[in-house]
DNA sequence: TTTTTTAAATACCATTCGGTACATTTGGTC
DNA sequence: GACCAAATGTACCGAATGGTATTTAAAAAA
């Protein structure tokens, strides 16, 4: 017994990593279980012996396009030097929403909250709980730059939160539907205003 | 034959206002075609009869649902009486969309254009012109602001209509996921300040 | 009022839906 | 390599899906 992981897990991890753009594309009623066998060329026998249903399966799916997403912003956070760059990352990110590295439907939380926000209550908590998290990320970001004396004390710090995220989620929508990601540049042109006024 | 609505146009536009609020809160895969027979307490042959199929009863709903935003648009910018009223309408509006005369489920152009992009061209599509429909309405709002000299040129005005609609979209879908409309508020105080900036 | 046209109800279709019992194969352990 | 447990495939279930002839009822025209 290698601490490798199990067969199961492995096949778990499978079917999550290679259906999970499914459910952020088609969303959890358009998407259904012979998508998921098509997908994996797996059989029904196989998804339902390693998840209970078709629920778990976008749970778990949703929380792997999540992993995928903070994957993405961590990394580039991580190599920016000022706060100002660091808040700009979340804005420069979803820019690229249409990356490799980056779950193919746009982005899960979005997709997820209003899909779900009426018809799926866990998967509308899981949703719920990213956008705190992501307001909780922000906010700190913005005290530690008041700290470091980059940026002044302006704009609420939770209001900017809050403001930045529906810059960019409302802005993706908008590029998606109108097939046009210069919409979204210039969205995002106001989040990078918003930042640059911290300073003043 | 009397100018009035035959009873064929009568049912069709009864089960349009019907089942209208379905599709905005299911989605276009998530309603069944029993969900508009159980609404409507006619049969399937009833539906059949006035509609070539369940498609088209959706984008005869997503219309519908486009009227009632609008009329509650427009009645309440002919109310006010400067522009940044006018302008503040769209967001004041948005933050009582769980008013009556609003469609249940929140921003049908939001839910579809989320839903459709990946999946129904014609949804999609009926999504994308309502939005630059709405950005046109913003951008002529702020010129006609200026030409009366409540406005000075500042942001870009095509910028600043598509960052309100983002902020809107945005922040309705943060609302309704964290069942907090105090967060739409926070974020509609942002786009009050950006219409507030074009005074400076 | 009778006739004719039109709309709605009934009963059905094939297909797909999510899900499961059980047989078969596979992988890990001795 | 034999054995056993665990994972996968096969074959099936009842229910729900979108959709359609055909019959019945109602409305409009004569």
């Amino acid at each position: 017994m290698d601490n490798v992981l199990s067969k199961a897990d492995r096949t778990r991890q499978f079917i999550i990593e290679s259906t999970a753009w499914i459910f952020n594309t088609k969303g959890y009623a358009g998407t259904s279980v012979a998508d998921l066998t098509d997908a994996t060329k797996l059989t029904k026998g196989s998804i339902y012996g390693n998840f209970e249903n078709k629920e778990e399966v976008a749970l778990a799916a949703f929380e792997y396009n999540l992993i995928l997403v903070k994957q993405a912003v961590d990394q580039q956070v991580k190599k920016s030097v000022t706060y100002q760059e660091k808040l700009m990352v979340y804005a420069v990110i979803y820019n690229k929403f249409m990356g490799e590295s980056f779950p193919k439907g746009g982005c899960p939380i979005l997709n997820t909250a209003i899909e779900a926000d009426d018809t799926h209550l866990l998967l509308k908590a899981k949703a719920a709980a990213a956008i705190y998290r992501w307001r909780d990320d922000i906010v700190s970001l913005v005290k530690e730059g008041v700290k470091a004396g980059e940026f002044k004390a302006g704009m609420e710090s939770s209001q900017l939160a809050y403001s930045i995220i529906a810059l960019i989620e409302g802005g993706i929508m908008i590029a998606k539907v109108t097939d046009s990601p210069a919409n979204l540049e210039t969205i995002l042109k106001t989040v990078e205003m918003l930042i640059v006024q911290l300073k003043a």
